[in-house]
RNA sequence: CGGGGUAUCGUAUAAUGGUAGUAUCCUUGCUUUGGGAGCAUGUGGCCUAGGUUCGAUUCCUAGUACCCCGACCA
């Protein structure tokens, strides 16, 4: 895309704002605040968000998911049922009523319509298991939003639900989504900040487990262990004080971000809302869930936490917006169009740097701000030389002059 | 939900009971051009409603919004 097209600017002056992956997706332009914890997403933002999108997806397609997309308006009466429609029991609701007085509610969590739907497509043991999700907008009625993108009112999240027919089989799949998530938090750049961590289980499962990114922003404290690189969290350290793992005591306490978590649901809400299926015995039974989420913009948002210099944002290579950064700086002009043109035509996501009144200072600075990992200037100098000039975002590599005939081949090489 | 604070151009901020200023952004022009350059130019603002007052952006009350601390986060 051409720079000069793209309708959000940069601030100069950042945003005074809650947390800074905030403040920096607002001034680079990635987002856009709408009211306290609710942040509308501008196109860069969306390009970054629509990449960790797609990682997830990949992800969960690849252990056998199925993604659709269930509603956000929400009729009481299933929640009714497992009694979570009650405010008292659920405090976060946001509650609103069709024009017959029917009350309705906007989804915060989505075991309940699940549940109820697939009670008109699960019969035998034969459609099971399934692994149904959806990347959906969820709605929480928050007391206090904050930190950004970290805590919001409304939020898209991943939320995949398993159906099993047994337990071994539900414990089968629950250890691959836990290496799924593996994947999906290393692919996003934040893999070795982010923990396994123990946590409650509730009534079904001794633990749950959270995937915690640590990192000061965070608002969770966990315990660490030295000697696994595991964490648990505060109810299990209230409980135990060893590591859950190999037993030993020796835990270190860090701020952290829950990134993601996934949680054994045993039969509760199969058997309050009547799912059942028959089993090769003939017999009916409820299928043991689980339930595993991941909020992509909280995602986002630790990234931006975890990754960025006082300059501004270092997008990891696989959720950066463009994977390249053209800057035509004075005499660059005729070099940045071919090199852009050549990129384009091979199908590299370049953001080309085309602004004619713009000067360097404010092009190289924009460029730090929005973070993309590699760049390419084209200049006078760079001309002369019939080279062009190609540096890492983070730093990684110092520059290097590459022929221009040569770009594509480097670039292809090194993205 | 308890406690505290703030509200002034798009952004960041200052002052003031009597016509609201700066920086940045933006317009226009000239000079510049490898790290937010210089000069000039123009545009744009006191959250809402009451009250006190000759006069309120300023003081008071209420509302609303936002922020902070705590609690909460199934």
């Amino acid at each position: 895309m051409r720079q000069s097209q793209l309708f959000t600017k940069t601030q100069k002056t950042p945003p005074k704002e809650d947390g800074i992956n905030a403040q920096l997706l607002m001034q680079a332009g990635f987002i856009h605040k709408e009211m306290a914890g609710v942040y509308s997403f501008l196109p860069l933002g969306l390009l970054v968000l629509n990449k960790i999108i797609g990682i997830i997806r990949e992800e969960m397609n690849a252990i056998g998911g199925q993604e659709l997309l269930l509603a956000s308006l929400q009729d009481a009466s299933p929640w009714q049922k497992t009694g979570r429609w009650d405010d008292n029991k659920v405090d976060i609701w946001f509650k609103t009523k069709l024009k017959n007085n029917t009350e309705v509610g906007l989804a915060n969590t989505h075991e309940e319509p699940i549940t109820n739907l697939l009670r008109h497509h699960i019969s035998s043991w034969k459609d099971l298991p399934l692994y149904p999700y959806q990347f959906q907008t969820k709605f929480r009625n928050e007391l206090r939003a904050k930190n950004g993108l970290l805590r919001t009112r409304e939020f898209v999240m991943k939320d995949l639900y398993s159906f099993s027919k047994n337990q071994e089989e539900h414990d089968e799949f629950y250890e691959k989504s836990k290496e799924a998530y593996g994947k999906i938090f290393s692919r996003l750049g934040i893999g070795e900040h982010t923990l396994l961590t123990y946590a409650s289980g509730g009534s079904f499962s001794e633990y749950s487990h959270e995937f915690q990114a640590i990192c000061e922003a965070g608002e969770d404290t966990i315990y660490v262990c030295q000697k696994c690189n595991i964490a648990v969290n505060k109810e299990i350290i209230e409980k135990q004080s060893t590591c859950p793992n190999c037993n030993e005591g020796n835990l270190i306490e860090k701020r952290a971000i829950e990134v993601g978590n996934i949680f054994p649901l045993g039969t509760r809400f199969a058997d309050t809302l009547g799912l059942a299926f028959t089993n090769e015995e003939g017999k009916s039974k409820a299928p043991i869930m689980g339930s595993y989420g991941i909020g992509p913009g909280r995602a986002m948002a630790t990234i931006v936490e975890l990754s960025r210099d006082k300059k501004g944002i270092i997008w990891p290579k696989e959720v950066a917006p463009f994977a390249v950064h053209i800057l035509s700086l004075p005499g660059g002009k005729e070099d940045g169009e071919d090199v852009y043109k050549e990129l384009q035509d091979n199908g590299i996501d370049a953001l080309y740097d085309d602004r004619e009144e713009t000067r360097v200072g404010e092009k190289l600075a924009d460029a730090d701000l929005l973070g993309i990992p590699l760049r390419i200037i084209t200049s006078a100098k760079n001309h002369d030389t019939g080279s062009i000039e190609i540096s890492m975002r983070d730093g990684s590599r110092g520059q290097e002059y590459v022929k221009k005939s040569e770009a594509l081949k480097f670039l292809l090489a090194n993205i």
